[in-house]
DNA sequence: GTGAAAGCGCTAACAC
DNA sequence: GTGTTAGCGCTTTCAC
């Protein structure tokens, strides 16, 4: 049988309060007496308490839990963010409870129903939905945290990588190399991320005088995807010198086409790719990326959560954190700039 | 403020117990009046009532939790090990909290203590510790099921790869090529997967009468040790035509040390190594490897621990499932042989 | 310095 | 068919 309050307290014959009392550390502030405080303290250890932390709940409405939906865990790079979340909520005494949303809508409102009947005291989220709407509603009860993906106007607080800076970076490598046809293979594209580097490549070409040249293929954030449009792309009659591939499955995708093809990397076209992934240095050439600053987008989110839970007031702080450029050796001068 | 049974009670007119079996699907079994039914849910959806899974696991004594404990969420294997398991206790209607031990025993305590004091119904533990002696105390109040890793002797049920194969098939690929002189670059030689893997390579060279042969060194699951170790046996006199490497970060470290010797894959040396990724397939040349079933290993901890949990016994099997061959092109007959 | 008791939201035995 | 009530383990107000 489980141990108790109740049981420690009739086996040393103090009242339930008081035990309550010794074991939250609140022996002071009440004043108990040294003996007293130790031998509940004794009897604790003994018989191994370990205190429902559901009663509690139930009694503080706090549970110093914290829900996280990401929309798949398999994948390294929500692995990276998710991993991040909960090391840094640990580390300020919370548990997390992950809901694996499969970037499917339904599973989505399904996790957040979970959490809420679980009382969670916030929410985490990569949403995988259109709009925030949904979420916007839960915020009313419980403070939702984004991640990485965020909505076009939205009231809710974000955590993110400034992907249109992104963007601008990865085009302006290339740029700054000679490329002028730079095809640029997209994820999902109504995606925020998606979006704003698209936006932010659109907007270097601009700057460049080359908007005319703007390539903008696919529709996924897959290896598939990427291997299709580059096939397509490198089949053409006016190939393009350079790819920009806004993932790294797109990436993989890309480079396979590529290698199947017969040209080389970077000679004969060059290569950039978003996202950082240790592997990415072990390919042949090693890729040039655009890191995003996964740790800190983790670890901000969590504290801001965190905070806003204390105060009991809605966070509003919407945060863009700056991309980091890897620059490896897939990128090298177009053939027809020699 | 929330709603709860009681407001619900008090608005529709009927008493709390009705409501509650209404909205626990128990209407048939109480024979409540159809009219009845619907008023109740009608004003349930209405007010948007959410269930409180905190009172009803302090109650029931079951809370539809599960604790997983995993060593490193941001290593891709894990990951997947965690996806699964996520995945396949949501469809049973469980909440997976995560902890992350990070490798280090103390973190695995403590967080066992957090999931036992939220009441978990189960624990998923991928190990981190040299023995099952508090995991098998754990046991004792809630059941355990390791994953991965488990320990020479315990009761505790376990579902992992069938190492030792895995190390055996490895070794024969490169034997059946000709190769005499493999190196094995092992990681944390304590590990149950470790010393199995060990075991079947050995036992492997033993069957082809080459047990004078074994080169067995390195004592870490990383890149810095797969570099070391690698730098270390291809600089040496007696240079082995083949390197087994027992995990992916291994391998990594392998990969670069022999690249930066001016030896090719596998003209020079032959590779063979542990654990599947996507990644694999595209370093040049592709990597033959041994690939864990995780998918399958996950879902089947979880099986096993449900029932137990339904059946209220301790769940007693220890399953080995069996290792997929991978084979690509790091492999080839050893310049000697030729 | 310590204790008694109410109540958090829920289920289920028992009552009618 | 529906209602009353005890109790899950905890915190905290109020009392002494």
């Amino acid at each position: 049988m489980k141990e108790t309050l109740v049981t420690i307290s009739k086996r040393t014959g103090f009242a339930i309060s008081t035990v309550s009392r010794v074991l939250n550390g609140q022996a002071e502030k009440y004043r108990i007496s040294r003996k007293t405080v130790e031998l509940i303290l004794a009897e604790a250890r003994r018989c191994d308490y370990t205190p429902s932390l559901l009663a509690k709940g139930l009694r503080m409405k706090r549970t110093n839990t914290l829900g996280l939906l990401i929309p798949q865990v398999s994948n390294p790079y929500f692995a990276d963010i998710a991993s991040a979340i909960i090391r840094e909520a640990r580390s300020h005494g919370y548990t997390v409870m992950v809901v694996d949303t499969m970037e499917n809508e339904e599973n989505e409102q399904e996790g957040i129903r979970t959490m809420l009947s679980r009382r969670v005291d916030g929410i985490v989220a990569v949403p995988c939905g259109r709009t925030p709407d949904h979420l916007e509603k839960v915020n009313r009860s419980v403070p939702v945290m984004l991640v990485d993906r965020s909505f076009e106007r939205t009231s809710l607080p974000y955590v993110c990588t400034d992907n249109y800076r992104g963007g601008v970076e990865a085009t302006r490598i290339l740029l700054q190399r000679g490329h002028r046809r730079i095809a640029c293979i997209q994820g999902v594209p109504h995606s925020m991320p998606n979006r704003r580097r698209v936006q932010g490549y659109l907007d270097a070409l601009r700057q460049a005088g080359l908007q005319e040249e703007a390539i903008i293929t696919g529709d996924a954030f897959s290896l598939e995807n990427g291997y299709r449009q580059t096939k397509l792309a490198v089949a053409g009659p006016d190939r393009p010198t350079a790819i920009f591939a806004l993932s790294n499955t797109i990436l993989l995708g890309a480079v396979k086409a590529i290698r199947e093809s017969g040209l080389r990397i970077p000679e004969d076209i060059s290569v950039v790719s978003f996202d950082d992934n240790p592997y990415l240095d072990f390919l042949v050439p090693a890729i040039t990326r655009i890191g995003q600053p996964v740790e800190e987008i983790g670890k901000t989110a969590v504290r801001l959560l965190l905070e806003s839970i204390r105060e009991e007031v809605r966070c509003r702080t919407q945060l863009q954190l700056p991309p980091e450029r890897i620059v490896r050796d897939s990128v090298a001068n177009p053939r027809t700039a020699k």
